[in-house]
DNA sequence: CGGCAGCACTCGACGTTAATTAGTGCTGCC
DNA sequence: GGCAGCACTAATTAACGTCGAGTGCTGCCG
């Protein structure tokens, strides 16, 4: 859309937006008058607001109340007028105390990641955990549990870790598994997951000419593993409450409909899975994501990565009048903080 | 509480309890004398009713309102009238079908048993994961992950796996910790994770005099690997959205509540840890658990075990009202299920 | 010609009143 | 003791008037 405004328009429009943001009601042209030093008159406000209104950019609940931003007027002003900036200080601090002194697995991480988010902005936090299907292999380890269930531990490069038992007919010892695991380790570090499962084919097909039975059994375990694998998308959410503290919700309509996509996760997943592939913050207003049933919520979202690999996606959901200048710097700064924690951990 | 009533008062308290937990609505004496063929006048229910609301058992919305049952009466109800029939064929087969060809660790199948109870009952579903320092070990291992990084995995029977990273000071070989893994095995396998630490203790004590490297170290580092766990009790809560499906929870104070008690994990199993040491179902009504903030909401819970050793418990939440001849059986039946089949995973 | 004071108009919010209705408690008869 | 009849009560709903916030428009002024 190219609409092009004046800076009186703009400041007018960003006027109403920070109002609504604070206040969740329809703004009048005396209140902005009043509030907003504009050294301009109601009467030439109410001007300016219907020429906006006219881009489409602020609407009107009935007739004679006051100007609400609309969805595409909040894409504007976050496109155009919003000045993104540093974090504070502070808030960065704040952030950083909540993930000292924690060494733990990626799950542990990302789970704390997405309480902190919501803690920090008083929205929704979520975090999209890395697909198990895009996962890097640090080490495969199979450990005996019995006669006939093995354990499978699969350790991913920043942590990531899967367990799955896995039931067998021939029994196998420890020391079988042992030799096992140094084996698969040797040709399967540093592959995802997606490479291994060829290259289990490939060295099954070469088998078949060298007959180490070893070596075939320790294939056929692995296989057996991969085709367990439920793929099982994680996602943590927290701080779900937070919504009955805006009033835009306080039909119920509006909110069950939220809480059903957050139960059905999946939504989720398709949601946050749009930044996977785009750097920086990306923003969804409201009936940008209607599809996932979430008209009315506005999602801040940021992949996180471990090197060049892109690993989820995390972020923060809350009404359309989020305040958007300081959740972005936020989710931006939770999001490299737990890229570099994933980073260092392994 | 010594009330003593005639059978007529009995069929009547259920005639309205019935009519309360099909429509939520105070229930009047024209409705009961029609809708169940008591034989009797409404002038006749009426008085029977003002006795019972003298007993406590009903009670009246505002003056010319009809009868909605108290807590007080849900729990005679359910204490003294309702008769607990099996849980249907059907239903039986529903909940079973649900399980079959899932052979996976024990978080997967509590996951899913909440799933199957919110499914099921069309109410929430939670399941209490059995504690971390209850759980019996079944095989303790680590392994190496990288230079100071070791992955430890411990396996309780059924089948319940925890994993933590450790970061050490001093370089260790998989084959070091493999003599680890066979001497701590040894020692610990089959106690509970008091025990484990106790046991360890004096180990250190013993280790004192023998001078023996391997088994210094292995304590060592068994020792970190308990004072790290951050003792977190899961929990799995599912069907919360079911909550908007009952009028009672339309206004939001209430809703606010009980998904604030769901947030905070802790008011939950401080809840489902009351049914940890009573067999069969236990039944909370209403203000009853007023402290867990969930005034307004039943709870149907039983423990599930693995031989005489009891887990955690499961169970369903709703509104008072719920329907409890119909998810009595169920959650009994859930819970007999799934101590089967975590008795028979490991 | 842009800005703005003034004014009539609109529409929701709120409070009042009246009609309706579901259901009670009580009285007195069988 | 059971119950028909009746007066009474309180919530619910609709209709109506008032109030106030806020608009759009007109026309004046610098």
């Amino acid at each position: 859309m190219d609409i092009n405004l004046n800076d009186r328009g703009r400041r007018i429009l960003e006027a109403v937006i920070q109002d609504y943001i604070l206040t969740a009601e329809p703004v009048g042209s005396r209140t902005l008058a009043k509030k907003y030093n504009l050294d301009i008159s109601p009467a030439t406000i109410r001007n300016v607001m219907a020429d906006l209104e006219d881009f489409g950019l602020l609407a009107q609940p009935h007739a004679s109340a006051g100007r609400v931003p609309t969805d595409s007027g909040l894409r504007f002003y976050v496109d155009t007028i919003l000045e993104v900036k540093d974090i504070p200080g502070p808030e960065q601090e704040v952030i950083n105390q909540e993930f000292v002194g924690r060494t733990s697995d990626a799950a542990q991480i990302l789970k704390l990641s997405s309480k902190v988010l919501s803690s920090v902005s008083r929205h929704i936090g979520v975090v999209l955990a890395p697909r198990f299907s895009s996962l890097v292999l640090k080490q495969l380890e199979f450990v005996r549990l019995d006669k006939r269930l093995i354990l499978a531990v699969l350790v991913g490069v920043s942590g990531m870790i899967q367990n799955r038992i896995i039931e067998v007919e021939e029994e196998l010892s420890q020391e079988d598994l042992n030799r096992f695991n140094r084996y698969l380790n040797d040709i399967l570090e540093g592959l995802d997951i997606n490479e291994i499962k060829v290259r289990i084919v490939e060295e099954m097909r070469q088998e078949k000419n060298r007959f180490d039975s070893m070596v075939s059994q320790a294939l056929e375990l692995t296989s057996r593993f991969f085709e367990s694998g439920e793929d099982e998308d994680d996602v943590y959410i927290e701080g779900q409450v937070n919504l009955f503290d805006y009033p835009e919700f306080a039909d119920m309509e509006a909110m069950r409909n939220i809480f059903t996509a957050f139960e059905d996760k999946s939504i989720l997943v398709r949601l946050l899975d749009q930044t996977m592939n785009a750097s920086g913050v990306q923003i969804f207003i409201g009936s940008e994501n209607r599809l996932a049933g979430m008209a009315g919520c506005s999602v801040i979202a940021s992949r996180y990565s471990s090197g060049s690999r892109s690993l989820g996606t995390l972020g923060v959901i809350g009404p359309t009048r989020i305040n958007y200048s300081r959740i972005i710097p936020v989710v931006d700064y939770t999001a490299k903080l737990v890229s570099h924690i994933l980073e260092s951990t392994l």
